[in-house]
DNA sequence: TCACATGCTTTGATACGCAAAGCAATTAAG
DNA sequence: CTTAATTGCTTTGCGTATCAAAGCATGTGA
């Protein structure tokens, strides 16, 4: 087993256990994984959105925010308001009944991930960093521009950055 | 910005790689994602498996199996053969064409992450090797056993292990 | 004003995924 | 051997996710 097997199995061990984790934490929450991520963005983004701009941050169609939208508003977790400005515009604003799923998810991987992270030493902290943004870099494809909310999930309960 | 939030930022940079990436990576190969997932899993176990090892391997219910396998079997991909030994075994086989279907994916990313680790310096492929283990022990549910195939795909077209 | 662009929704379709029920074959118990 | 439990797979019925294309309303430029 060489290095570059043990580096690819690896990293299939992180991607498994964060595909896993968004299962669970959406189902914890009581909405699906992708609502979920709906209303992570909306409330990183300080309530409210665009449904173009969450297409473009959760990489889907129009057609599918708004799908997953009409599920979220039915649910009561946000609200649809047209804006003022440009009528063509909605802004679609997390409810607090929203904030509280959000909220409540448990987000048990992150804070795994940061409980351990923090008990590192600096240096392994320092050579993790380095290490994680060489992967990657070396994964980029050239049009990674925007750094888009994933399947971990926001930043989120750390009210830092 | 601190080391956490800077790793937290790489790491979700992967995660969005690879997904982005099985997402082409299937188009590219004229099947879906899933579907694509259970030809590398057959080619990787050397042309054939059963439902229950798909599923168990995949993470998904065996119904769900049967449903990807009756399209792939629909598209000439796969042959489902009874098996002798036990009649209640079905022997999911992977066709010429199914086989030429993984060999086209592109595999891009894959194949980019492969060059760009082999061309690291020795010191720095054993760092990274020590990094993402690191990371993936951290994110590890203790429900880790087996491997599945992830979205990043087998380890494939590189016949070493 | 008229044509075009923009933002969102609707429509129609495919895919994914599961639970529960069903069927066939094997194994275990009596 | 016969019955009961188990195992492997498929079928059925359902909900969600996702998209392309068409539609509608609003803005903008010529």
């Amino acid at each position: 087993m060489d290095r570059l097997d043990e580096s690819l199995i690896a990293l299939r061990r992180i991607l498994r256990s964060t595909e896993l984790y968004s299962k669970d934490l959406a189902q914890a929450a009581g909405v699906t994984p992708a609502q979920l991520r709906v209303l992570q963005i909306l409330q990183s983004k300080g309530g409210s959105a665009t449904p173009k701009a969450l297409a473009t941050q959760m990489g889907v169609s129009q057609a599918t925010v708004t799908a997953l939208v009409d599920k979220l508003q039915s649910r009561g977790m946000i609200e649809r308001v047209r804006s003022e400005l440009d009528r063509r515009q909605t802004n679609v604003t997390i409810t607090q009944a929203g904030l509280s799923t959000t909220d409540d998810a448990p987000d048990a991987l992150q804070q795994r991930y940061v409980k351990e992270f923090t008990k590192l030493d600096d240096w392994e902290q320092a050579m993790l960093v380095a290490a994680l943004e060489r992967v990657a870099a070396m994964l980029d494809a050239d049009d990674m521009d925007a750094s888009p909310v994933l399947t971990i999930g926001d930043i989120h309960g750390r009210p830092s950055h």
